[in-house]
DNA sequence: TCAATCGTCAACCATATGGTTGAATATGGA
DNA sequence: TCCATATTCAACCATATGGTTGACGATTGA
């Protein structure tokens, strides 16, 4: 089985896909406007937006006949809370994990006074 | 042409490499050692050993017939220079995560009911 | 000296990855 | 309605990846 992990950090791999997250650093795109810059086809892009999305890094939604990219910056906080405590970490519930972070960036003086 | 930060987020991607690299977080190993606990080829670990070493992630070192493998943390830091370079990712909590870790590394079963 | 140990190499295999092209499926607008 | 636009799908291709096995070279120690 593949890890959350395994997923974010094989997406950053790609240096496609690292152009494509700092594009959408700027500002949510549309597909069509991700591919413009890039070299290759339209296609290509397709297929990397979908692994960035299932890593999480980004999500897609589809207003009309536009599909909207949106950076998801949690996934990548995950890859580097691992990286500066991997020892630590080492049976990580990533579960939990996530709904550590998912609430602490949802109500983050909630989550300071731990109320 | 392969950029190094294409070597370190591959190289993480694996699930056996982030294992053996947090096996040498605890000490320099020989390249046997790192493989005990693998159910698989100590060929496949020396092919593990080689792309971590490409990424800069460990060096090795012969001594005698023995090649000791020692983590280099550091290389890991242009990885996290490059994820952090994202200005939307807000700054750790670090103290509610310090909790959720300490919680974490508790028995399993007293991580479920929270005591 | 000579067997045992350490680690890599070479050949091979199955599957994954990153790209292409052309057709197909919405949806929007005139 | 009908065409253009936005995006994905399907088939295909070349190469990369992660594993195997067996042979090999280097080194140690009895």
């Amino acid at each position: 089985m593949e890890t959350a992990l395994d997923q974010v950090f094989s997406a950053l791999a790609d240096p496609t896909r690292r152009r494509i997250l700092g594009m959408l650093l700027e500002d949510d795109m549309a597909v069509t406007d991700v591919a413009e810059p890039f070299e290759m086809s339209l296609a290509a892009i397709s297929k990397h937006l979908t692994i960035l999305t299932r890593a999480g890094l980004i999500t897609q939604e589809k207003r009309g006949r536009v599909k909207w990219c949106k950076l998801e910056p949690l996934a990548m906080r995950e890859a580097v809370v691992w990286i500066e405590s991997f020892g630590e970490l080492e049976p990580l519930n990533y579960d939990a994990f996530e709904q550590f972070l998912q609430n602490e960036l949802k109500t983050p003086a909630e989550a300071e006074d731990g109320s």
